[in-house]
DNA sequence: GCTCTTCTGGAAGAGCGTTCCGCTTCTGCG
DNA sequence: CGCAGAAGCGGAACGCTCTTCCAGAAGAGC
């Protein structure tokens, strides 16, 4: 259970589910999570009889596309650490989570929407990004470029607030973000 | 401006407009606020055509039927007071309120979906209610009925978000609401 | 290479919003 | 009262959508 129930996925299948998720994820955020199917699916490259075929439901759809970019957003975490210093890891992944929520808006919608089908998806987001970017946080804690004194989810929740408020194309949120990240280096300042 | 430019509206027609108004009270109710546009004006007894007349916005429709039941509840405030003394007449016009709020599930969510058609709602929602409320308050606080220290604003709120969390078809918030009057009586009782 | 299974594509069915226009009904005036 | 002319009416028709379905194409295993 949970996994695939034993049979292997065809790699021609599989090829075309990528192609529907990179696809939908482009309309999504040009159109709307409404984007008409024929749409995700034509930008794909596939018939719609495929489409249904891998997401019979709309929501589907909508939910693997959002866990995927959550994974590549908390993947990025790790990547980060192992190519910068702690402090330039941490700004680099929060503007990259920016840039993540700010892409985000009309899924935030459909999160609201009351549909049962999306429920899981808040508790998925915190799972996987919380870790992530505590990870990132106790480093340049450790390293005394940031103050102690933020949890994971306070910050992950901050920018998420800062972003959903502006309408100016997401550069009223950023550069909030931007002061967020200053605030926090300037705590280990007066600290140290 | 603002008026009608002059024009004064057929008998027959204001009749259709009538009619689709309360049909469509009826069946966002049942159906939600995207109830199909044919399913209204078949409702009403009319063509489709003549709900295209009449509203050529769907959120035209909308705004209509809001305001129409928010001038309904306000207007029965005062033939409540006329009506019975002022602490039978408050708590009778509050579970007035929580009717109208517990049908308006939907309609929350469209208020919520950012369409700029639907910003004056709010508003219209509290320079009509909230005068309404006042009035039952501050007679049923001068007879010694209820408490004094609530404001209509409170408790306009605060009734709104105790029906909007249940989901068992407005009991759990009926009786919550309940609940929230015998606070104000005991209050009263207290200070007497 | 052959067969069996899985997957594919798009036609087809059903619904919905919206427009359009010939016909009906009302209103004001003579 | 009767008669234009304006206002309003209804619903067919168009275009777009979601969703289903199945004949044929394409992989997988032997």
């Amino acid at each position: 259970m949970g996994e695939n129930g034993g049979r292997r996925v065809r790699v021609d299948a599989q090829r075309n589910i990528d192609a529907l998720l990179d696809a939908a994820k482009v309309v999504f955020s040009t159109s709307g999570v409404d984007a008409p199917v024929r749409e995700i699916a034509a930008k794909a490259g596939v018939g719609v009889g495929t489409f249904y075929r891998h997401f019979p439901l709309r929501s589907d759809l909508v939910t693997a596309v959002f866990r995927r970019e959550v994974d590549a957003c908390a993947d990025a975490a790790p990547a980060l650490a192992a190519e910068y210093e702690p402090g330039e890891a941490l700004s680099r992944w929060i503007y990259r989570f920016t840039d993540f929520i700010a892409t985000k808006r009309g899924l935030a919608a459909a999160l609201h929407s009351g549909d049962p089908a999306f429920n899981v998806l808040p508790d998925y987001f915190l799972q996987r990004l919380g870790p992530a970017l505590g990870g990132l946080l106790d480093a340049a804690t450790a390293a005394g470029a940031v103050r102690a004194e933020v949890s994971p989810q306070d910050l992950l929740y901050a920018v998420s607030n800062l972003c959903i408020s502006g309408e100016d194309g997401g550069n009223h949120g950023r550069r909030m973000v931007a002061l967020l990240i200053d605030g926090l280096k300037y705590g280990a300042m007066k600290t140290s």
